[in-house]
DNA sequence: GATGTGACCGCCC
DNA sequence: CGGGCGGCCACAT
């Protein structure tokens, strides 16, 4: 049944990516592969990408209604591949990502090839679950560790 | 309608 | 320690 309504599934997809996307705070950046644990699908960082480049535009054709989300309310900047590295889908793509990863305050440093690199150690944002899940997930006892 | 690919990650050898 | 491969979902042709 569910396969039928191909449309719906990808809207559930889409809207969880965009969703923890979203609850990136501002000054951190995220993996791709992060993101498809939250949503549930730890093995498909992929389709994550896939999501933010079908990513609608902020102010597409006024005919069309508003979608909910688009690259002016889901801050994708934030969400990098898990080496801390920015997926050089455009060189000019790439710089571009870095320089508003940088205009929040996220140190970026260039490589000599001119790759992208955050340091996931100061900017690297990983809750095992959102902060919207884990408003509903009952915290009994934490798991504290310290060296 | 089917096939291929894609902004990735983790694991295996 | 490094390289190579599979795997997943949705979109495009």
């Amino acid at each position: 049944m569910a396969r039928g309504e191909r449309s719906e599934e990808a809207w559930a997809w889409y809207t969880a990516v965009y969703e923890a996307i979203q609850e990136i705070p501002y000054g951190k950046v995220t993996s791709y592969g992060h993101i498809a644990k939250l949503v549930g699908k730890p093995e498909c960082p992929r389709q994550v990408g896939v999501c933010l480049k079908h990513l609608p535009s902020p102010s597409t054709d006024p005919s069309k209604k508003s979608p909910t989300w688009h690259s002016g309310n889901v801050p994708w900047q934030r969400v990098i591949n898990a080496r801390g590295g920015i997926s050089p889908r455009g060189p000019s793509g790439a710089s571009r990502q870095a320089t508003a990863l940088r205009a929040e305050g996220v140190h970026v440093d260039q490589g000599s090839m001119g790759e992208f690199t955050v340091d996931f150690g100061k900017f690297g944002w990983f809750p095992d679950v959102l902060p919207s899940e884990a408003g509903l997930v009952e915290s009994s006892d934490e798991e504290e560790e310290d060296t």
